[in-house]
DNA sequence: GAGACCCTGTGATTAACATCACTGTTTTTT
DNA sequence: AAAAAACAGTGATGTTAATCACAGGGTCTC
């Protein structure tokens, strides 16, 4: 059991319209736990349906064929949340969570989650657009994946990890530089690819690795270069 | 303008919870409309927020990249909708929509459409339930675009093809023989790979062509060939 | 019933990447 | 500080499926 000063839910996007008397009796109802580096938070084959909300620390959404091959979906820090599908529709998991940092999460179940639903229309609105968003990222990735080969995917990754990080408008620091393993399994590729497109991009001076951080010198350039292939 | 008889929204499943008498009130509020063979409804780049219901007819949701390629993310025939997301959240359009067969809708405006969330607690939470599923469906997309070869693609697509419409428990009849191209939009692959697919398999005994109709002779072994790559 | 159009089927060729196999370099652990 | 583990980089090789290029069958239409 966390820190009890670690027992808030004020921090998460989700619940930010509910009253902070209905909070408090939100953080009771949870289910307050830890979870250590590479622990598995939800597994695919588990039939449970609770919602968990990250309060501190780091979760990564994974799917693995039986071919080993990794697929990430998604990483959550602080303020985010996970478990809305089964929790909506009683199906099994669509996927993995695993803590790639050590994390505190509270859980709630799925009875005190549709409850929220039904007691804070608002609620639902929130968790409406926000399921939206997930589909048009999902649609996004399924155009990349099908119109994109291997190394404009990864460029387009460079790219969305540098407009979350911009400098000034054409240069970006990324920080720390990113494991070519985990961007791999981010768009679907191999370690190697990843690498070795790494390594070209640097040849032409598009990026650099300076320490510990990875710098975009034209970011414009690198939007052209996706979306020559892109189409949007 | 349509036969006044086809302004009906009774088969609209998302609606299925209304009231007969907001039913007709929200009929009244409805913009009718038919679109022809190949008339596009929704454009990518259009700023419109409307969501539509399709009371007779077929549309497929499409996007194109660049260089021309088509992907196919779903057919919708009589009772489904469309345009939600934009109605959500007020951004573009994720996809394009064409009637592929002479089609009716009926659009309603955003406003409309909010109004029937805040009314109706249970078509809010219905339409979560339905997002959620689009999710999963995107989300076992991407995981066969990342970890299946363009071939299982096309057993796979098959498989879920003959599973809408099984004979026997073994056994199964997909009539109308599925065009190539358009199952190569699907599973995001070439016609030509689907035309060598689908002529291997029959080779093999696998499926047959019947008239007009595919016959699928062993779905066990049809899954047992995409569950051994798939690993689920 | 001739032409246009769409769909199918298959060969030949090519390009892109995954895979395999190492070596070298950090970083972490003890 | 040494050992172990994780990460990075790169060459060689092989496979897969995209691409190009036609020929042939169906079907719709005027």
């Amino acid at each position: 059991m966390a820190d009890a000063s670690q027992h808030t839910l004020s921090g998460i996007d989700l619940l930010a319209g509910i009253t902070s008397d209905d909070l408090k009796k939100l953080e009771q109802r949870c289910n307050w736990r830890s979870a250590k580096r590479g622990e598995v938070i939800v597994d695919r084959q588990s039939e449970s349906s609770d919602i968990y909300f990250v309060v501190t620390g780091k979760v990564r959404v994974v799917n693995y064929s039986l071919s080993g091959r990794e697929v990430t979906f998604d990483e959550m820090g602080p303020g985010r949340y996970f478990g809305q599908l089964a929790a909506l529709d009683n199906q099994p998991r669509s996927a993995n969570v695993i803590a790639v940092e050590n994390t505190i999460l509270a859980s709630l179940s799925q009875e005190g989650f549709k409850n929220l639903l039904l007691m804070y229309p608002e609620f639902s609105l929130k968790l409406l657009v926000e399921l939206a968003h997930i589909i048009r990222i999902s649609t996004e990735r399924i155009m990349d994946l099908s119109t994109l080969g291997a190394n404009n995917r990864v460029y387009a990754e460079i790219l969305r990890l540098a407009l979350e990080k911009t400098l000034d408008d054409n240069t970006a620091k990324i920080e720390p530089v990113p494991i070519h393993g985990d961007v791999a399994s981010r768009v679907s590729t191999t370690r190697e690819t990843v690498a070795r497109v790494f390594s070209d991009l640097a040849k032409r001076d598009l990026i650099e690795r300076r320490g510990n951080a990875l710098i975009i010198h034209d970011l414009e350039l690198l939007q052209d270069m996706v979306e020559e292939f892109r189409g949007f």
